[in-house]
DNA sequence: TTCAATAGTTCAATAGTCTTGAACTTCGGA
DNA sequence: TCCGAAGTTCAAGACTATTGAACTATTGAA
C-alpha cells in the first residue's frame, strides 16, 4: 500500500538573483560532485544535460538531488527539451552579485577522479 | 550510569597545507556561523578566542563544533594559552594552494545579523 | 592547598539532511 | 499505442548537526 503519488512534474523554480545567498552558493559547491557538474557546465561552455553533467556512476536519483540543490542555490537554469533537461551556468547573475568568488573557485577545482572518467578520454 | 569518559583534552590537529581541500574549505565556509567568525577573523587582524569571534548567542558546544571543522578545513590554526584558545587564519598558506578563493569569499561576506550583533555597536 | 570562576571539550540524544532503489511521469519514435 | 530514455518523486536507512549536561584545565584569590 502506498500513499498518493504527488509525482506531477512541477516546473523548476530558479530564485531571482536578488535573493541569492553567498552561503547557499559555497554549500552547493562544497560538495565533489556539484563542484565537478558546475565545472563540466563552466568550461564545456555549452547547456549540458543532467546525465553529461554528472559523473556517469551515479544513480539518477542522486544526480537530480544534486541538480535540485544547484537550482536551488542559483547556480544553474534548467529547462526541459522534451525528455530531458538542459542545464545552463548562470555564471554572469551570480559574478554580478559576487564577484569573483564562482570564477576563482572554478579556477582552483581539479577535474574529479571517478569511475567513468577514463571513458571521455582523461 | 554512564559510560567511561575519555574527555582528555587532546592537543589540536592541523592539517598541512599539502592537504589542504577545496571542498572542505568551501563547506566550512557555506554555514552562516563558520563564515562570520572566519570574516571576524579576518577583519579584526589579530587572534581571537572562541567565544570572541563566535556569535556570542550561541551554545559553547555548537562553538566548539564549528571551531573543529574550521580547523579540520585547515582555515584557523588553534592554540591554547590559559583558560582559553587563541584562533588565527591560515590565509596566506590557503591563498598559495587556492589564489583568491577565500579572499574572494571574504570580500562578498556580508556580517551575520544576530541578537549579540547591536550589542558590538553595530 | 583548596575553592570558585572561566573557557572550552566531550558525550548522548534528538532533529535534520543525504543517498539510493523503486515507482512513477513525460516525451518522442516506430 | 507501446516502448525506451531521461528525470522526478517517494521512502527508508545512513549520516550529520545542534545542544544540554557533565566534564577537563587553567587561573587567581584566600
Amino acid at each position: 500500500m502506498r500513499a498518493i503519488f504527488l509525482g506531477v512534474q512541477r516546473p523548476f523554480l530558479h530564485p531571482p538573483s536578488e535573493t541569492l545567498r553567498l552561503e547557499s552558493i559555497l554549500y552547493a559547491l562544497a560538495d565533489p560532485v556539484r563542484l565537478e557538474i558546475v565545472r563540466r557546465l563552466a568550461t564545456g561552455d555549452c547547456p549540458l544535460n543532467c546525465s553529461t553533467a554528472a559523473p556517469a556512476h551515479l544513480p539518477k536519483s542522486t544526480q537530480s538531488h544534486h541538480f535540485q540543490i544547484l537550482r536551488e542555490a542559483g547556480l544553474v537554469h534548467s529547462e526541459r527539451r522534451g525528455t530531458e533537461v538542459v542545464n545552463v551556468l548562470r555564471l554572469d547573475e551570480i559574478e554580478a552579485k559576487f564577484p569573483g568568488v564562482v570564477s576563482t573557485i572554478l579556477k582552483a577545482a581539479k577535474p574529479l577522479e571517478c569511475p567513468d572518467a577514463a571513458k571521455r578520454g582523461g
